[in-house]
DNA sequence: GAAGGCTCTTGACTTGCCTCAAGGCCGAGC
DNA sequence: GCTCGGCCTTGAGGCAAGTCAAGAGCCTTC
């Protein structure tokens, strides 16, 4: 439990810095949850989310099993979840970055039910979850936005799961690949160029593989041409033909 | 779209049937939307919930594409839910029974994502979803409880992920069979003998298998004395074998 | 700047599941 | 009652990915 950090302006309505932490003048807001409300309803939202949190590379959010009060909105780095069975195996079930929820898993039972863990150093806005109902029962853009992320949320994962259903080797890691370009790209960064904040064993561990097969799958892109690795530096040079490995013409 | 079956009775106060639609009178009710409502919110439910649809064995509740306007509440029946890639692969992402929730994907786009298909005659209670969000305004029970429904979908989901992603056949078809007998008990059903709604092929599906994968899966467990299996009526012999499977014990 | 510890790559071998194929079961329809 | 078609079972052989192992790259830290 970091306190907020120093770059923290006051939620109140003073509006001076270049990047405010308010919501109303976030850069992330038409990514997060702020999407599609008025200005009033903006100052609202402040006030619920007045307090940031900052976790360290490698630390936690949360951990499964802590009792949930809040949702964090990603404001800067990238985080990873994932949920263990009993007996220790373990599944990383997403990658979050910038503008994206955590802690939507602890809403059914009260507890969370996956670990969240920082892949480099982070900063989060704290969602008191309370806060967020009774403000979502006055506003209805709010609520529909809300609803509209879980909703997202539960399509993804029906897209991670036929990914790991039905998808070879090389036509996940093509996915994933394009995956992450593509909200980096939403993000305004390069969709060629990109610093990988996962080992291969988490991308591995997320695409149901083995670290040593995404590392050879690695390879083979870059024998082909597809991609240039140097370690988690990866650039795109033919985007296309991860596309078509995609969507199965790659056989 | 076919019309309300004939067994719906007035949904608006009319109390005699031994069987009533209405969400305040409906046995499934401790299941589904209106878990920890009051009597007058239970009211406003039922007006909001007035129309059934049947769907008979094999037929569409919705298909991914379709345009998003209700939720529906399984009242009898199974469906199954299946996502589709351009390529024409496709992956069951779940099997539903009485009272859970089927459209939860098409909030987010408005359009459905995934195809409902009924794999026995089933009926559905018709939940206009704009009218539940006007509903879940007022009621801070109604809206707690939706918001619990699709937080646990993603709980559910996640958990697929985990054995889709780590799982091994065997340990797959089991934890398959524990939670299908576990939501049957729930429903009042015996916990140890079920009939199968769905293929070889779309437990494959579900599970990231081969037909003949499951088929064979099914031999061994009933070679092994852990089920007793006859096409597709199953008698579950060994319970606590199955569960040593899934903890990975049985290895 | 050397040591140590992750992380990543690559090779050789193994294996669990897939593929292909043949045949049996069972309900629907004539 | 027989035939047909969908579904299921079983066997044989192949292959994609896993396992095991060795070593290289890179960052941290003292």
């Amino acid at each position: 439990m970091q306190s907020a950090p120093s770059t923290s302006s006051s939620s109140q309505g003073i509006r001076l810095e270049p990047f405010k932490v308010a919501c109303s003048s976030c850069n992330l807001r038409e990514l997060c949850l702020p999407v599609g409300m008025s200005n009033d309803q903006l100052e609202q939202l402040d006030r619920m989310v007045a307090k940031r949190r900052t976790v360290g590379r490698g630390d936690p959010l949360f951990r499964a099993g802590d009792e949930f009060d809040s949702l964090y909105a990603v404001r800067t780095g990238f985080f990873k979840t994932c949920v263990s069975s009993e007996d220790g195996r373990d599944q990383v079930t997403g990658f979050q970055m910038a503008g994206e929820l955590l802690g939507l898993d602890g809403i059914g039972t009260d507890r969370h039910t996956c670990d969240a863990v920082a892949l480099e150093d982070s900063q989060v806005c704290v969602i008191p979850y309370h806060q967020l109902e009774d403000l979502s029962r006055e506003f209805t853009d709010l609520q529909r936005q809300f609803h509209k992320i879980m909703s997202r949320e539960i399509v993804r994962d029906h897209g991670v799961m036929l990914l790991l259903g039905s998808m070879r080797a090389e036509e996940r890691l093509a996915a994933f690949m394009l995956n992450l370009t593509q909200r980096l790209q939403t993000r305004g960064f390069s969709p060629s160029s990109l610093i990988l904040r996962m080992t291969r064993e988490e991308i591995g561990s997320y695409l149901g593989l083995k670290l040593e097969t995404v590392s050879r799958t690695f390879s083979k892109f870059q024998d082909e041409g597809i991609l240039e690795v140097k370690q988690r530096q990866i650039r795109v040079l033919d985007q296309s033909a991860l596309q078509s490995l995609v969507n199965g013409s790659g056989c």
